[in-house]
DNA sequence: TCTGGGGTCCTAGGACCC
DNA sequence: TCTGGGGTCCTAGGACCC
């Protein structure tokens, strides 16, 4: 524990409906859902004006839809939070090269060892604080400057303490909760607050009497350790008297890499179940690939009709990103399991991950069998398409597109055979609506645009980068 | 129109080894 | 020989988080 509050955790408010109405200056101040569309989908983020009504994540979408039918409701456009987020997470490295992220929208930051570590260790403890406070507000308002987002900063001398006030700085504040008034901070909290404690942990501690945080300090480890299980308990009770001493740690590489998709409708058929199993295991292995890992344990996750779930795993003598072997290897799985009354679900996850190492000359022959193995699969399973065969694009609520004529929009919505858009951007005032057909050749999927124009976002060769502030653009 | 997708950590039993 | 004990790996499941 320290004697100065200089653990941060920023958590950034309702971030993906944040981004959208950002993005979409038609949506400012309406309530905005993110999540899946689809018939199994679920809310991933509401915006607060839509909380307002009750929704809020993990909610079905179509209780959602329920609940605020005026609400605009978008599928999650993951390449633009990543955009913004890699830019908070730039502001939060000039604090400190200790910056612990924790999903896309929330990060810890040690300032200790950071620029501003040795003014904090010398400074006396008021000037200290209030050092704190300062470089936290900056924080904030760097980040709105950078991205016109807000986010919610909460300074502690713990990370379970810098969490809770994150949570009480909700929305757009900053709260600091002083060393030492941890206990009191947290004793009338219900034990939900604490990080850790989910519904399962929530009932039986009810079971048990204990409601509140200063009722788990009271009954002591070894009843908690009884109830919950030795590393849960010792950790809980460590959190009720206010102690934690886990440090801020940069870098962490990622210790799985899974895949997996909800169907519309239950999968019943085995080939098809197999067919897909073996489409997730190549999606896998891609994503496995592209982070540079090998791994040498297949999971194969299968939720059922009535939303039982199971694993199935296999360890292999060594790492590996073959993607032969990976999909046979998930194939084999599948075929083991019982599939009678339809499947809704199916996942595949690499574990046991390795960094990448040379192959030896062994993988090196499995590989190019396996290049062959997939080339003929691939013609085997894609016959030639229809020489005219239209491939009918799917226009997605949230959508980016372009159009020749009307420039960046995003779909609104679209059936029928008609797409409606919106031309609008980040940088002006809320834009028109137009309908097209759904095969107008003049409409084009797009990338991201920066919430701030001058903001340039260097990605690829197109859409991303227009408008980004050449010389001589104007107003 | 009931329940996403991507992760982490822990537990418990059996195999296997010393 | 009616039965040890600890460590590690593997597998399966579950709770939890965003």
């Amino acid at each position: 524990m320290r004697s100065l509050p200089s653990i941060i955790h920023l958590d950034m408010d309702a971030f993906f409906a944040a981004v959208e109405q950002a993005a979409k200056p038609s949506l400012r101040g309406k309530p905005v859902v993110v999540g899946g569309l689809g018939g199994r989908g679920v809310v991933s983020t509401a915006s607060y004006e839509a909380r307002r009504f009750g929704v809020h994540s993990a909610m079905p979408m179509a209780q959602a839809r329920r609940l605020c039918p005026n609400a605009a409701f978008l599928a999650g456009r993951f390449e633009a939070y990543r955009q913004n987020s890699e830019i908070v997470m730039g502001l939060l490295r000039q604090l400190s090269p200790l910056v612990q992220p924790l999903s896309l929208d929330e990060a810890f930051v040690d300032l200790e060892a950071g620029p501003y570590g040795p003014a904090l260790l010398e400074a006396d403890h008021e000037t200290g604080e209030r050092l704190v406070l300062a470089l936290a507000e900056d924080l904030r308002a760097d980040i709105q400057r950078a991205t016109g987002l807000t986010g919610s900063v909460g300074a502690a001398g713990s990370k379970l303490m810098a969490k809770i006030a994150s949570e009480q700085a909700k929305p757009d504040g900053l709260v600091m909760i002083e060393p030492g008034q941890e206990r009191a901070v947290l004793g009338p909290m219900p034990v939900r607050a604490l990080p850790g404690i989910g519904p399962a942990t929530e009932q039986v501690l009810r079971r048990a009497g204990l409601s509140t945080v200063a009722d788990l300090a009271e009954a002591g480890e070894a009843e908690l350790v009884q109830l919950v299980g030795r590393a849960h308990g010792a950790g809980i009770f460590q959190m009720s008297i206010g102690l934690d001493e886990r440090p801020v740690i940069a870098d962490q590489d990622a210790k799985s890499v899974s895949v997996e998709d909800t169907y519309e409708v239950d999968l019943a058929d085995r080939e098809r179940v197999l067919r897909e199993v073996e489409a997730l295991a190549g999606r896998c292995v891609r994503r496995l690939r592209a982070a540079g890992r090998s791994g040498r344990t297949v999971v194969l996750k299968v939720r059922r009709f009535d939303f039982s779930t199971l694993t199935r795993s296999e360890t292999l003598g060594g790492p590996t990103d073959d993607e032969a072997v990976i999909t046979a290897t998930a194939r084999r799985l599948a075929e083991q399991v019982e599939i009678t009354g339809g499947v809704r679900l199916l996942g595949v996850g690499v574990a046991q991950l390795a960094d990448y190492t040379q192959e030896d000359l062994f993988a090196q022959a499995l590989r190019e069998e396996a290049a062959e193995h997939a080339e003929a699969a691939a013609e085997a399973e894609e016959p030639e398409a229809e020489p005219e065969a239209v491939v009918v694009r799917r226009w997605v609520p949230g959508q980016d597109v372009r159009h020749e004529e009307f420039g960046p929009g995003w779909v609104q919505g679209s059936g029928v055979g008609r797409v409606t858009v919106r031309f609008e951007t980040p940088w002006d005032g809320p834009g028109r609506v137009r309908t097209f057909a759904v095969d107008d050749p003049a409409l084009e999927p797009s990338r991201p645009l920066p919430l701030r124009r001058d903001a340039g976002v260097d990605e690829g060769p197109d859409g991303a980068s227009e408008g980004n502030g050449g010389p001589g653009e104007g107003a």
